[in-house]
DNA sequence: AAGACGAAAGTGGTTGA
DNA sequence: TCAACAACTTTCGTCTT
């Protein structure tokens, strides 16, 4: 039995650390946890980042515009233009576009400020403010956002953020909160850009777990506790028999907590634990029926449950 | 009538040759 | 680079409550 930090324990006792001190069940080849991410401490900024600090002086965090550029560029005022959509990113004029420093800046300035917005809508920390800020820095000096709109970029870290801090949000979630709808194509390019974004600046991020949504969407339907620690007794349940694996979390957890509502006798239309979970009904229905193939469970046994 | 169910076809990402 | 594949979505007809 694995203790994990704050999520309860894991039932698998045959639970093995790999080369990079992912934790793995030997059992069904899960990770069941990643290399922990060291989140006490200073965080570690390169060398440059350190005498920029001691230049500029003073506690510079990562969404500050300016612990990257001069101070003179703060007094530069640029309207902030983030939240129009951008069919094909964003182009800065050629003459700026030259200007060392200038450029970077403003893009910059323009992204944090766009993250920052995005972030108080869904009440987020300043850590995850913090951390998006300095992931799409990092992507602005790999050259990663250029062909690429600020904010598919800044959403794409805002997101990664969210991941390796936790905190259970979609891309879905972040772009609604963005630009209050989500348009499909807006959506596939945040994803590319996540990925791009992962994969580029080598992000270590945390396998997304159904139970760390259960709570979402317990809270959006207004559910009662109960249903959530069943949901995630019936997840762990399917996790011990290799049903999670491979499986969009999200569907997973919808699921669970349509059929621990069921049990509890609360009955929830799959239409709008759907809507909530961001998956479509088709995709609860699927898991919701894999769940009661596995626990061997009817029709019959929910109405004795319910009743 | 609304919700649940299931089949079929399409989409976008991943993997492996 | 391309094909095969798995998971998910959309759509739609049918059954159940």
């Amino acid at each position: 039995m694995y203790e994990l930090g704050g999520t309860g324990s894991y039932e698998c006792k045959n639970i093995e650390r790999d080369e990079f001190g992912n934790l793995i069940c030997k059992d069904t080849g899960e990770v069941i946890e990643e290399q922990a991410f060291d989140e006490s401490g200073p965080k570690a900024y390169t060398p440059e980042d350190r005498e920029r600090k001691v230049h500029y002086g003073g506690v510079v965090k990562p969404s500050d515009v300016h612990w990257n550029v001069g101070a003179e560029l703060a007094a530069e005022k640029q309207p902030i233009k983030g939240l129009q959509p951008q069919r094909h990113g964003y182009k800065l004029p050629q003459r700026t576009a030259r200007t060392v420093g200038g450029t970077t800046n403003k893009n910059l300035q323009q992204a944090i400020s766009i993250i920052r917005d995005v972030a108080s809508k869904l009440e987020l920390p300043d850590i995850i403010v913090d951390e998006a800020s300095k992931i799409y820095r990092d992507a602005l000096d790999k050259g990663l956002t250029r062909g690429r709109s600020i904010e598919s970029i800044a959403a794409a870290a805002l997101y990664a953020a969210c991941r390796i801090h936790g905190a259970p949000h979609t891309i879905q979630k972040i772009i609604e909160a963005m630009k209050g709808s989500v348009d499909p194509e807006v959506k596939r390019d945040v994803s590319r850009s996540y990925r791009l974004i992962v994969r580029d600046l080598n992000l270590k991020i945390p396998v997304r777990r159904p139970e760390d949504f259960v709570y979402t969407i317990i809270n959006a339907l207004g559910l009662p506790e109960k249903v959530a620690d069943e949901a995630i007794n019936i997840i762990r349940e399917a996790r011990k028999r290799g049903l999670t694996a491979g499986k969009d979390p999200n569907g997973m957890a919808g699921a669970a907590v349509y059929l621990a509502a069921l049990r509890h006798g609360i009955r929830k239309t799959q239409k709008e634990i759907a809507n909530v979970a961001g998956v479509t009904e088709v995709t609860i229905r699927n898991r919701y029926k894999e769940i009661m193939k596995l626990l061997n469970l009817d029709q019959e046994d929910l109405a004795r449950m319910g009743s």
